[in-house]
DNA sequence: GCGGATCAC
DNA sequence: TATGGTGATCCGC
């Protein structure tokens, strides 16, 4: 599986080069996916001088140049530090190191049959069963970049993560359909029913790709793990028509690794002996580790780590170079050592929720602000549906010259609906706008995180669903068989997500009965193109200047904001030459006077984007 | 706790 | 002409 073709230092300079950079930063443009099946045919030279022209130039091209400078310095530092720390005294690193690996190497367990199971070109093959005719030409899958293609797609250089013009170059008859997630979903579902079947806990760690603990199943049925996953491949491929390639090993992290190796359609087993796993690992390059991606392949590569084996000899510097969580991953990489508890993903609690979306470079404000009401909306809806509200809110931008800045603030209460989104992230815009003259950007996101769970019904380990007091038991599994476990906890959450849509739009329609205000700013009707946004009507805030959600709750709330915060006062006096608006509420009237803020005409309201 | 960065899919 | 979205984790400060 070794291909010397993916070592940036033996790439070959073009003749034009005016610098020694353009080998790593033509690696870094082939993309992360450069490990993936099906590119051992690939002339990886002439890929990455079509990629190289067809990129070069661009705002994209260049921030990667920046990127790779950066990371150039970087391993140039690292190589002086190596030099430095091999002339100091190393064993007491030497013998800390010796003695983690000895520790690690107690918990080795070999007792447990591990398999990840990987779906070949999932979403390409999906659509290969309803239009058989794709299967003989180049064809890929997603709009502006590709999100998988077939492995006819591959053999020019296509690969995942591309940019589609791009791959259009590679390739000019490939076909290109727009990606159906739905589709994939409701076929995920079926190879998921056949994968229960070998283990009722089997953990999905994505739409195509599971890691199963198969130990039961093979001493039930007196069979040996090769030939237990051969069976279910078979059965997988039998009954949902999608071949799937397999890794057998002792742990998670092994596995992985060998359901590559014989990738489409086969599997590769890694005997549970010590012996065969170190040896396993010993000529394998790192970057096949699940965990270590292009930025720290080149940093191992500059100390002279290019195989797992390599780590040993290197044990003494890893902690001072990396820091220790990297040595003890490193470790872990060099004795082929992972977890063997698989469980489903249920059982793990979800830490935050997010959206953003890319559009044209916007610099006009409004336009900003538009865009910023779209992703409280959309990030509203999916925290309705995952059942979740924020105490912490981050705001991500990415500028037009694709550098990525994040702010974040903990508001005062946890939230989840847009305005009260909208209300604590335009502060955060605005200081941004403050601090970039002519910021432009091209991506902007909110993230919720420090989640608090809303959920008005239990879901048991199980999946059952315990019934709302005032509500009829729910008809969801009547089986208690362990096989549909996966499949119940499914329309478990679907039952509870449909539940709390509703509530949640009863509260709606009472909330806008009762302030016809807010009815007008959480249109519902939001456009479906994050192109063509609809914005929010807005009054402008008399003490901070700056546009709020035009309902009266959120007004007075943000005013009172601006009036207790020292923060915002620093903006008052920043933008002091703007004559500041009073509030129509008496008691807002009191506090702005107090705070110095002259009393003007209270109906010079305005509305924003209209 | 915050912001940048990396990684996987 | 043109390079994604969601979620997690780690590091340095």
């Amino acid at each position: 599986m070794e291909c010397s073709g993916e070592n940036p230092a033996s790439d070959p300079q073009p003749e034009s080069a005016p610098d020694e950079e353009f080998g790593t930063l033509k690696y870094q443009l082939l993309g992360p996916s450069l490990t993936k099946a099906g590119q051992d045919s690939v002339d990886q030279q002439k890929v990455s001088e079509i990629i190289y022209n067809a990129s070069k130039g661009s705002k994209f091209f260049n921030h990667e140049q920046e990127r790779d400078r950066n990371l150039t310095l970087k391993t140039e530092r690292i190589v002086k530090e190596k030099a430095r720390l091999e002339r100091l005294d190393l064993n007491s690193e030497l013998r800390r190191a010796d003695e983690y690996l000895a520790e690690l190497e107690l918990s080795r367990d070999l007792s447990q049959h591990v398999i990840h199971v990987d779906c070949d070109a999932f979403f390409a093959a999906v659509e290969e069963l309803d239009r058989p005719e794709l299967k003989t030409v180049p064809m890929a899958v997603g709009k502006g970049v590709l999100t998988t293609c077939n492995y006819l797609a591959r053999k020019f250089g296509v690969r995942s993560g591309m940019a589609s013009f791009v791959a259009k170059k590679l390739c000019p008859q490939l076909v290109l359909l727009p990606q159906n997630y739905d589709k994939y979903t409701a076929k995920a579902k079926e190879v998921r029913a056949i994968m229960a079947e070998y283990d009722p806990l089997f953990e999905s760690a994505s739409i195509d790709e599971a890691y199963l603990n198969i130990t039961a199943y093979c001493n039930e049925n007196n069979l040996e793990p090769d030939e237990v996953v051969r069976r279910m491949r078979a059965e997988i491929l039998e009954t949902t028509k999608v071949s799937v390639s397999a890794g057998i090993a002792a742990n998670a992290k092994v596995a992985k690794i060998a359901s590559n190796l014989n990738k489409p359609n086969g599997q590769f087993q890694v005997p549970n002996e010590r012996e065969a796993i170190i040896e396993f690992m010993r000529d394998l390059s790192v970057r096949k580790v699940n965990g270590i991606g292009r930025v720290f392949e080149r940093e191992l590569e500059s100390i002279g780590v290019k195989k797992c084996g390599d780590i040993f000899p290197h044990r003494a510097l890893l902690t001072k170079l990396f820091g220790e969580k990297a040595f003890q991953f490193l470790a872990q990489c060099y004795l082929g050592l992972g977890r063997t508890k698989i469980e489903p993903i249920e059982t793990h609690e979800r830490k935050s929720v997010s959206t953003e979306t890319t559009f044209h470079d916007i610099g006009d404000k409004e336009e900003l602000r538009a865009k910023l009401w779209w992703a409280a909306q959309e990030l509203e809806k999916d925290l309705a549906r995952t059942q979740f509200k924020g105490r912490t809110l981050a705001l991500k931008v990415k500028l037009h010259t694709f550098e990525v800045l994040t702010r974040q603030t903990a508001p005062s209460r946890a939230v989840s609906l847009a305005k009260d989104l909208y209300y604590f992230a335009l502060p955060m815009l605005a200081k941004l706008e403050k601090d970039i003259p002519n910021m432009k950007l091209r991506l902007l996101g909110l993230r919720c995180s420090n989640l608090v769970s809303t959920q008005k019904v239990g879901i048991n380990f199980f999946g059952v669903v315990t019934p709302k007091p005032a509500t009829e038991p729910t008809p969801v599994s009547a089986s208690g068989v362990d096989t549909d476990h996966e499949i119940c906890a499914e329309e478990a959450f679907e039952a509870a997500a449909r539940q709390e849509i509703q509530d949640e739009m009863n509260d709606l329609e009472q909330l806008s009965q009762e302030t016809p205000a807010v009815s007008v700013a959480r249109r519902p009707e939001a456009s479906a193109d994050p192109e063509v946004v609809e914005a929010p009507p807005m009054w402008d805030c008399p003490i901070c200047t700056r546009p709020q959600i035009a309902d009266d709750r959120i007004f007075n709330e943000h005013v009172d904001f601006c009036l207790s915060r020292q923060t915002i006062r620093e903006v008052v006096q920043d933008t002091s030459e703007e004559t500041p608006l009073i509030p129509h509420n008496s008691r807002k009237r009191k506090m702005a006077s107090q705070a110095g803020i002259p009393e003007t005409d209270p109906k010079q309201k305005r509305l924003f984007f209209q």
